[in-house]
DNA sequence: TCTGAGTCGTTGAAGGTTCAACTATGGACG
DNA sequence: CGTCCATAGTTGAACCTTCAACGACTCAGA
């Protein structure tokens, strides 16, 4: 709020959510790629809809929950709807809705892939932070969160 | 390390690190499309010749210090040199080398335009996260770049 | 000095994301 | 109702990153 420049403290803070945050993306995409069908924004799909109590989620919420572009969205699932993970339908009482559903070959995939995702977010972020710091990483992003939303940058 | 999955603080914490994450480069990715002549990762690359003594850096430093490929550091650079930003040369005692240096116009750039960017760090990180959850999210994310580098996953 | 493995950086193609333009529907307000 | 603006989603082109293959150079050891 203050001056315009960064201190010491906050200019090695920024440096170091930098790189890691560009590794840990890297790290993780790789293991997806080395062992699993999906790529981790792919999973990250599988996931919102399988967490819908209907295994569907409207292609906006989809998009917004993963703060993805609504464009990058649409390409994303099209993609996925050609190799048979999920399906497109109307979404009733709304004709402009697209509603994306989970296929029973998605299904199978997530639960056959869940593990090796899993054992790289613990082997890269969760099981090198103290449980403190874990939470407070997720505090922070949270807090960064709700400014973009204040602003509209989303 | 213990079990297979993730806890409900650590899935909470994992989701909220991707939305912040995803928010965040997306929101200071904004603010150089709308006021800056480079991009962040250009923004980068111009930051890290202009600490050196020389003002120039080899690419393989590079593109380790920014935590990109090889290939993506030559695309970068490339695009940044037809724009006058920076230019190459060869590296004295190692014919293999390529030292990219900064420009008069790079510097100018750089100066330029820093004040917008510290804008953008300060109004989506540092200026939303008190002094401890910022230098904390910086030792988690160093933690995290210390993991990859054991895993040689770089 | 020759050989072979490793490093450095580039290249072009393939793949994903962004951007602007567009169609279609919904909803508020006269 | 009819107009007007906002929302939902798609499309194709431009742009950037990734990937595999390559040429050039270095270095260590026989």
């Amino acid at each position: 709020m203050s001056t315009v420049w960064l201190d010491a403290d906050q200019q090695l803070a920024w440096r170091r959510y930098l790189e890691g945050r560009a590794r840990l993306h890297d790290a993780i995409g790789r293991e997806h790629d080395a062992h699993l069908s999906v790529s981790l924004e792919e999973y990250e799909v599988l996931v919102r809809l399988s967490e819908s109590p209907t295994e569907s989620v409207r292609m906006s919420s989809l998009a917004d929950g993963l703060a993805h572009s609504r464009s990058r969205t649409t390409h994303t699932v099209r993609r996925m709807e050609d190799r048979g993970l999920v399906r497109r339908g109307p979404v009733p009482g709304d004709r402009r809705g697209v509603l994306c559903t989970l296929t029973e070959e998605g299904r199978r995939t997530l639960v056959a892939e869940a593990p090796a995702h899993v054992a790289a977010v613990r082997r890269y972020l969760v099981d090198v932070l103290t449980p403190d710091q874990l939470r407070t990483l997720g505090e922070a992003m949270d807090a960064v969160t709700a400014r973009c939303r204040e602003d509209g940058v989303c």
